[in-house]
DNA sequence: TTGTAAGCGTTATCAG
DNA sequence: CTGATAACGCTTACAA
């Protein structure tokens, strides 16, 4: 593979002069920048852009580190990042920590070596103290972690306000809650502050329950609202923290005769694309994957560019209705 | 951040100990040994894998090209291409072309560029020139290039002829097909060719209809489902090129008041997770996603050891019989 | 068992 | 307008 050596050697200049044109930078005469374009052709050359980011220090490399992509909120969330990084200049250096505390570190030491520019944390197994003392900038979706990181969120207690209100102004009697395992720190567990506080306040019936840390065991799903029916055959409203969970317990619901949402009524949570084209539609509550992925970058730019940024980044959520309630 | 330089000056030896000791190569005593661990974990010191990218030129990145992770066929392979990758020492560059020819081309300049160790194709827009002259390791999917691009993809034919067949065994009289633009040159047309081969044979009614290259446009699905049965209502049996069109296809039919599988039967293909848990769950043609991704990243590092490797790896497809049939 | 020095492919500085 | 040369952080002959 051409080096800018040779290229320099066959154009009859000097390196400098390469290097010039090539970011066209300082003057060179219209002869000799032909020339050099001319041979770089020739030799098929490409800038070796590990020797640049050795000597700038920096990659343009932004890490995204997740639970896993194939879960549809993630692989929208890694779908957008990626759009906004390549619109921003970023390669986007793709790690599925699947939950696992080991890989969630190992993917974090890696990064360090590899000098990547930022990382955008969108799975938290770790202690807090693992994350700050990160040399270079971060970014956490759905996490506050110490008092300098930025982080984005929806508004996740609105949403858990939203979904359970609207159980209840449609007459729901006793509802259930199903979130994720509330052991990690996340502010996702905010709906379930907002489902608890509203539904006690209404003295309405109701019961959370949790998802284990594996959230890619989709038989767990389907066990554990079998065992939601059939523990709590009167359940005529579920507001589950993901749209998946939601499908779970549509399927499971209509399996066991019950009519939605004449019957039982679900709202689920994220509106992925799947909650549209699913049948019925899921009634869900939005969260704005775009922008937040939008601003995820842009955060990550800002701190490397020492601009000023919010620490709090906390946008709104929207009801969708749908057939489900 | 800690240089090798730093270490060595403060542990009082000479950079190439560090190195040593670092890469475990060569002798060292035990004593300078431990010292030169004392003083990485004390000056926090990681070594810089840009610089030694450089010197072995060996990068450990292995780039992704796809239309969009979002989808969950790609979300699926993504996630798992990632780990066989992880596993085999290798980062991941995610990228997204959209079906975009401009961003494709971009996409492996970029790679060119930085000097990954492979590419895994699976987005295919380009002409087959535009491949041939990579200058590294590549595998595709689903598309043969060439004669010596070795390639993966699941037996379409194959898949084309179970999924046909078992509509015309349930008693369908009508078929529809409807698969992606034929106008891309992908193994996934031969699910096409064995349809309409096997639905002539039978002397069966049938129809194919392509959907446009903006696959990921969802009202597009929609807008053509429901002509296809405006037009042909006495459509009995559909077969789709994925899981989503076969969930619209559900969709539509349902909102028709076809009753399924009495009256309208669905055939899906690659059996992404969504296929399980919709309601009802969809019949379909399972590609053997896992083993793909697992022989992807096996056949870029065959290539990059110059061992021996197969340039046709086309994996068994398997019929998943659910409640659309 | 350890150290010196060259080189990986660029860019920046300084001098013509 | 153009060119030498010294970095960037690491590994590897070659020497000691």
């Amino acid at each position: 593979m051409a080096t800018i050596h040779d290229v320099a050697e066959k154009a009859g200049v000097s390196v400098t002069t390469v290097s010039r044109v090539l970011n066209n930078r300082g003057y060179i005469s219209d002869a000799t920048r032909r020339k050099v374009f001319g041979v770089m052709e020739e030799l098929n050359y490409h800038p070796n852009e590990i020797a640049r980011s050795l000597l700038r220090k920096q990659s343009n490399i932004i890490g995204l580190i997740i639970p896993n992509v194939s879960h549809p909120f993630f692989g929208e969330l890694a779908n957008d990042v990626e759009f906004f990084a390549h619109r921003n200049g970023f390669k986007v250096l793709l790690c599925n920590s699947r939950l696992e505390p080991a890989k969630e570190r190992e993917y974090i030491e890696m990064m360090k070596r590899n000098r990547v520019d930022g990382i955008i944390m969108g799975s938290h197994t770790l202690e807090v103290g693992d994350y700050e003392s990160l040399p270079y900038p971060i970014v956490t979706i759905d996490r506050r972690i110490g008092e300098s990181i930025p982080y984005i969120s929806s508004d996740n207690y609105r949403g858990g306000e939203l979904a359970t209100r609207l159980l209840i102004d449609k007459g729901c009697r006793k509802i259930a809650h199903i979130c994720g395992s509330l052991e990690l720190d996340l502010l996702a567990n905010l709906r379930t502050d907002a489902f608890e506080s509203m539904a006690t306040r209404s003295g309405i019936h109701h019961l959370t329950i949790q998802t284990d840390m594996d959230v890619f065991n989709q038989e767990q799903y389907e066990d554990m609202i079998r065992r939601l029916f059939r523990e709590h055959p009167d359940i005529d409203g579920v507001f589950a923290t993901s749209d998946i969970i939601a499908a779970f317990a549509v399927k499971i619901g209509r399996t066991l005769g019950k009519r939605i949402p004449e019957e039982l009524r679900i709202v689920g949570y994220d509106d992925v694309k799947a909650a549209s084209w699913l049948q019925p539609s899921l009634t869900t509550i939005r969260q704005p994957i775009r922008e937040m992925s939008e601003l995820a970058v842009e955060l990550i730019r800002k701190q490397m560019e020492e601009a000023p940024y919010e620490r709090e980044n906390i946008l709104p959520v929207e009801l969708i209705e749908r057939d489900t309630t």
